[in-house]
DNA sequence: ACCCAGAATGAATGAATGTTCATTCTGCAT
DNA sequence: ATGCAGAATGAACATTCATTCATTCTGGGT
């Protein structure tokens, strides 16, 4: 009878060097959308299949419907944790008081907004992927104007507090801030799309001298 | 036999009052073409079925692959005749001589890139959501960079002849070049994306602001 | 008046994909 | 050791969609 009390799991574990695990949902979901954000990346939102993201992340078809109800919620699910990342990322720099002078701190926006490695490159097409589609799907139009009316006053706010310092005349904070951010989303596209042309190098300078221009005192 | 003698074209013309017409293939083409941009702009790039397409022009799904050979070639040829009327109009503006004066010709390129009505929504929508997938597809970039560097080149040019003619120091047309375009690109996505927080006004009213920050005496 | 090249049609086909669920398995609690 | 709640699996199913192609139709040329 030993050989008949061989299990599926040890026959896979033999064969595949994968034993089934069990782990709390809130792993599963992440590992999830991790799997959705790498696939969106690398093959596009219009061809990723369940399929597909369930074997990047090494689990079954199934769990992604026991723990999302739906591939269009795994989606949104995914849409909505790049987009809090981001927009959380930006938020802590820009009002946390552990970088007392504003310049500095708009460097270290800036440092954040354009750095980053591939990871970043990752997050970027997914974050046009879904603005891609947003036009058409008012769900995604939500998440992502909810989470950026918030930064989008946070920055306001920091802009008031840099004119105000360096007195600066003629400029106004909403309107310098809706082109900054405009500017640095357009950014990201021309690293997107036309890697060749634009460099990460380059367009780091650029938005450099968007603020250089705006806040001449602040920005050397 | 004059009840047998109802061909198919009678009985559909009485029906759903359409008659099968033949028109030449560059006409055909179009036609798909702009239905393909209505689609994609009302139902998002990922939700476009031939089935839609051909419905949405008024035609049979059979005609599709006749004229283009598939669906992913009638995409493709789509984003070229977006791409290429976008850049094109750009370009007839920017080396246009019938506007002599240098800061009309910037106002008269502003307009073109943020007038327009419903239309140019439409394209907008188009355009972001070959965006969203370029990253994964290098057809897609292939297309947008070649137009893209063209329009760019353009630019610098225009705007070298500016810093010339207004003897600005301390910037360079290249890198302002680059700047002008991500922002339009970015006010472009903040009219698609969020246009309750950002109207057509306003985005005008951000790029003039840059490009007066720029060349005060040719931007008033 | 008639012909026919090729434009147009749409039912049929097969492949791909989202979702379900009966079954198996894991690890904690007892 | 043992039981069991619920996590995990993946074959099966139903649907949707791109593509094909046998057939029908049109309009200019003769």
């Amino acid at each position: 009878m030993s050989e008949a009390s061989n299990t599926v799991a040890e026959i896979l574990s033999k064969t595949s060097g994968k034993r089934r695990q069990i782990r709390p949902k809130a792993e599963r979901r992440q590992q999830l959308i991790d799997a959705t954000i790498r696939c969106i990346a690398q093959h596009g939102l219009s061809a990723v299949t369940m399929q597909m993201v369930t074997r990047e992340a090494g689990l079954s078809v199934g769990i992604a419907n026991l723990h999302f109800e739906s591939k269009d919620n795994l989606l949104k699910e995914t849409l909505r944790f790049v987009a809090e990342e981001y927009h959380g990322g930006q938020i802590d720099i820009m009002e946390g008081d552990d970088i007392p002078d504003l310049g500095e701190r708009l460097d270290a926006l800036l440092d954040f907004q354009l750095g980053r490695g591939v990871t970043q490159r990752q997050k970027m097409s997914v974050w046009f992927a879904y603005y891609g589609e947003a036009g058409a799907r008012p769900v995604y139009q939500k998440i992502v104007s909810t989470v950026d009316r918030l930064a989008a006053q946070k920055l306001e706010a920091l802009f008031a507090e840099i004119i105000h310092e360096g007195q600066y005349r003629g400029v106004e904070a909403r309107e310098l801030a809706t082109g900054y951010s405009a500017l640095i989303d357009g950014l990201h596209l021309g690293l997107l799309v036309t890697p060749r042309e634009l460099t990460k190098r380059r367009a780091r300078a650029v938005a450099r001298d968007f603020l250089r221009r705006a806040f001449p005192q602040h920005i050397r």
